[in-house]
DNA sequence: ATCCTCAAGGATATTTAATATCCTTATTTA
DNA sequence: TAAATAAGGATATTAAATATCCTTGAGGAT
């Protein structure tokens, strides 16, 4: 069970996002070469993240995104379930219906207890993303760097956006 | 992300197995039958659990499987990592890396934030799982069944273990 | 002893999901 | 009008999950 590489870049990417002046875009082509990720496959990841309203996009020259809200007001749960989906991490097939000493037609009332105790771990993994803002890392990415590189850095992004 | 069916599979036999009297075995083929799963399938899921140490198992006719330990000793967590591994769920390739203004052989200090935010996530997640054990189940899969048919299941794998 | 049953595990499909690229279309700016 | 851009469809490639088959060696039953 592993999250796909997409809620990474996407998490960075809103990050990034995140740190602009408003109103100001970034486009794609600029955002996969500052992580060092393909264009075309990060382009179906903002795809995702654009359709769950979290950015905004604006085409031509000058073109790119932007995000739809503040930073305040989007949580790490928005940006890996725009990617990942909001399907729940445990599937449960109900094969306690399979038990051969039960009656085929025989409904249940109550949720299989397996299942229901994975819903809640998965419950407790989302409230844990939705408690973090992207406005709670903002600079936080940056912040290993030394000085000169933190704005060699903004101004690589200033000048392409 | 989604967890493997062998997860459930493997959680719904040890929880049957923590019903039987101590020092029975239930085979494979047995498991399979009463959970309508294909019984090769699930023998690799069983091997997983046995390599984990949650259950012991025994050779020849009227071999099978049975726990290592008291079931108030098993948890949730332990089942699904012997099963799914103990890697988490999310993995950081450090793309911050990739920033253009970074010169290459620079070395961090800190783990990047993005993750520490996603491993927490699996932290509480793990967390959860691990504050079940089988023993808090126990019963619980049969009790949304009547009592006729929660007796021929008993009896039916009384004949089996 | 001999035979049958079983777990362990290696080998190998088959299916599905993740990863990745390419191309077309419509839109916006210069 | 031309260039740059996001959107999205089509498709290829790779990796993982799912599943089956077969061999080996251990344990009971006869």
């Amino acid at each position: 069970m592993r999250l796909k590489s997409q809620v990474e870049w996407a998490l960075h990417c809103c990050i990034l996002l995140a740190g602009l002046p408003a109103g100001r875009y970034l486009a794609t082509k600029t955002l996969a070469e500052f992580h060092g990720v393909p264009k075309e496959y990060l382009s179906k990841a903002l795809q995702a993240v654009s359709q769950a309203g979290l950015v905004e996009s604006t085409l031509g020259p000058s073109g790119g995104y932007r995000l739809a809200r503040a930073p305040e007001a989007i949580t790490f749960l928005d940006v890996v379930e725009a990617v990942e989906g909001k399907g729940p991490s445990f599937l449960c097939t109900e094969i306690r219906k399979n038990n051969p000493c039960r009656p085929a037609g025989y409904c249940d009332d109550k949720p299989c207890g397996i299942a229901r105790v994975m819903w809640e771990a998965d419950r407790a993994w989302r409230e844990t993303l939705a408690g973090v803002r992207l406005s709670d890392l903002l600079g936080t990415l940056e912040s290993s760097l030394p000085a000169q590189q933190r704005a060699d850095t903004a101004a690589w992004i200033a000048a392409r956006s």
